[in-house]
DNA sequence: AAACATTTGTCCGTATGTATA
DNA sequence: ATATACATACGGACAAATGTT
């Protein structure tokens, strides 16, 4: 007989998950650093919970290339190389593409209209010099595009990839550049114009344009 | 005498580890079968484990799409939907066109040889009718050119992506076409030319050729 | 409705294997 | 090299929640 899903009923919140979203937090924002040894005793206790739930979060975190365990020997944080994003972005950049070009078939004048207002909060944030904020809101936009191509296996993949750019973010020097502003708009007019090789295209490039940002200031250094 | 590099450590092999092989496995081969509903308790017995690592083996499944867990109710193993296919193939045909591109820059003339000579014994699977064995050694194929494209967030998530296609194809009447012999042919020319826009769209499209056929065969059976 | 039987989630002890003095 | 301390992987017990009679 098949369970019955029941999505209306509130899914009771496990130790494990609220473990696991915590030290999920705690790696992205950096208070567990890159490379840090994990005591699955002293995070059990940190977090009022038993050692199962931690080491089921931790296992978790290892699928996602968070955490990196060593069978008997130790468990610690994934180093952050500011070089793996030149590995991120790329498979980023076409899931993005691909969404957008999904999207377009789903999308309503709500979404463009949120899209739009979501852009402007964008564009102050970058103008106030508020990265971090900008850096937000600029995932809320790539969010609902996203969600609106209505794929689930592109949105996990994406929340995972996700993760990580906001670490790297978190640890390095890499902003976002204000011409990713326009870029938005534009993006928003092929959506509205359901023109989806120009708007995929644009989209991943958007995500490209990054590296090319990096690539430059990394040159700058040397 | 120079110390010996070290080379592979004989990493530990858990309970866990063969758990969640084991379980996968089984999950794809559909020796347990969509829908099922799962006892750890049973499954810890047949596998000659307590119940710690079964779980742990459960919860990697679910963070993968392949079973579903219902906080203290029940975990059983996700539906298989023939339709999801059409979800599916779209990021994997993206990224292993992505795979594609960067694969050409680490091309070697052995890996060349190997590609010629792995379509070779595919192009002779499906003579022969045996689509099981075309299908693992396309999937070979496939996975040769992810490698070399040598980017580790790309390597999981295809891994992961296949698991998928390959219950699906287990469990439904999708085949390869024949046509796809021809297909890996051009693909395998342009990388010999370096000729990443051709053979990348190539790449996409000979992922997204299987979504046609099942899409013609679905309007043949209304 | 209520007590029962399951099954799950969590806790904690123990043994095995690893690192360190 | 040996012994010691320690962290981990696993097991088993208990408790909470579910659904069943």
């Amino acid at each position: 007989m098949p369970v019955p899903a029941n999505h209306s009923k509130p899914v009771r919140t496990t130790a494990k998950e609220s473990a696991y979203k915590q030290i999920l937090h705690w790696i992205i924002d950096g208070t567990l650093y890159p490379g840090e040894k994990l005591n699955d005793t002293e995070l059990a206790e940190a977090l009022g919970v038993s050692r199962t739930p931690v080491r089921e979060s931790l296992q978790l975190l290892e699928s996602q290339g968070l955490v990196k365990m060593y069978p008997g020997k130790a468990t610690q944080v994934t180093e952050v190389e500011k070089e793996s994003i030149r590995d991120l972005l790329p498979p980023l950049a076409v899931l993005q593409a691909l969404s957008t070009e999904l999207a377009i078939d789903h999308m309503t004048k709500d979404t463009i209209s949120s899209l739009k207002s979501i852009n402007q909060e964008f564009a102050n944030a970058l103008y106030q010099k508020d990265f971090h904020a900008a850096l937000n809101i600029d995932e809320q936009f790539h969010q609902l595009i996203v969600d609106a191509a209505n794929n689930t296996y592109i949105s996990g993949i994406v929340e995972k990839l996700q993760a990580h750019v906001r670490r790297l973010f978190f640890h390095t020097s890499i902003i976002l550049s204000e011409s990713s502003i326009e870029v938005h708009e534009t993006i928003i007019e092929y959506i509205e114009k359901r023109e989806k090789e120009k708007a995929s295209l644009l989209m991943k490039q958007n995500w490209l344009d990054i590296l090319k940002d990096f690539n430059l200031s990394e040159k700058v250094k040397q």
